[in-house]
DNA sequence: GGGAATCTTGCGCACCAGGCAAGTTTGCTC
DNA sequence: GAGCAAACTTGCCTGGTGCGCAAGATTCCC
């Protein structure tokens, strides 16, 4: 994913990565709200002002994770065929996104980001970190509609669906037996729209 | 609606009003981040104290307008006949309550709304406010569901509907010219899930 | 009228975002 | 590998913020 792509790239992903794990720790031990920036900027042996090169705030660190999941969804998004009907490309991405988190490495970051739950406090971060990406993902979704209410519906697609996989994260989250792509896939049986590949 | 309830709530009610019109009209004015809690108690003739018995943060007292549609949003389902498929009583309350805003003296708060449009960094925050009634609709739903994912569909609706009145809501808003109903009906044929009323 | 409940306010404190200006590290070229 | 430019880190500092606390004011209700 990060191929050897210069040293200081690598060096500011690590100390990314280094921080996102710091808050995530931290946070999972003390309670969201009880961790200050400066204690997670110490963990991950930085200064507190790096800190804030790096995140606008304690949250956007903690949700650094899933942000970095959405982003690849997108990437998976793109690769799917451009004549598909957009629900069609959406699902087999984001099963293909379930189907990484359940096997690859992505499973540590799962388990710490269980953590985090039960304190809803959050939740209106993680919609803020959805909502970042909707506009994106709205963008790359006007691309393959057509028809006259191009923008409506492809905002429209991209807000549901996202709403979707939140809901379906959130799922897997509360119930660790149960695989993650499970969860996606009876999220989306459920979201699905009446007419898809419709003009 | 807010009926003769004693001094004291009418009084708060009137404080918390004033706040956010103050929060609104600030904001437009001299753009969202260059408002300080200050200014907005003062231009509301209260103390920055008492703002933050009210709202927990700036952007809680400009989406205000936000949460209470959407509170009322809430009571016009709870409305609506409890054997109706979920999808129809949901879009027959989300149509009532469009109408309610084109009509009534909702429109004045449209209008000021509208001003705060072209300012993306809230829009993390209008997220946050929608998600903030997520829980409430998804159990008020639960109940009107049977049926063994009862939750799991529960909150896949819940999240896909307000996510449609939310692009509708800020379609509106983008064009004043269009009726709050027209916007809110467009979206809503784009989303209808493809079962509704099933088991 | 008067006591209880509730709300407002000022004060204080820990914390936070982000501008600025050294100092340090990395990238690139010869 | 020397050396310069670009990029990154850090400390310092300032204007703001959220919230606990306790004193004073207001409303409620008998």
């Amino acid at each position: 994913m990060d191929e050897a792509a210069g040293l200081r790239e690598r060096k500011k992903a690590a100390t990314r990565l280094a921080l996102h794990e710091a808050a995530l720790r931290l946070a999972a031990e003390q309670g969201p709200d009880r961790v200050t920036v400066e204690a997670i900027a110490d963990a991950a042996n930085v200064s507190r002002r790096t800190f804030s090169n790096y995140f606008s705030s304690k949250e956007e660190a903690l949700f650094y994770g899933d942000t970095t999941r959405l982003r690849r969804l997108l990437e998976l998004l793109h690769a799917e065929p451009a004549d598909e009907p957009p629900w069609a490309a959406l699902s087999r991405a984001a099963l293909h996104l379930a189907a990484e988190v359940d096997d690859g490495p992505a499973r540590a970051w799962l388990n710490r980001r269980r953590r985090l739950h039960g304190h809803p406090g959050l939740l209106s971060h993680q919609a803020a970190a959805y909502a970042a990406i909707e506009r994106e993902l709205a963008g790359e979704l006007a691309r393959r509609l057509t028809g006259p209410d191009q923008t409506l519906r492809a905002r429209v697609l991209a807000a549901t669906f996202l709403a979707t996989v939140r809901v379906a994260t959130q799922q897997g989250i509360e119930h660790p037996d149960t695989p993650m792509i499970d969860a996606i896939r009876a999220a989306l049986a459920h979201a699905a729209p009446a007419s898809d590949g419709g003009s």
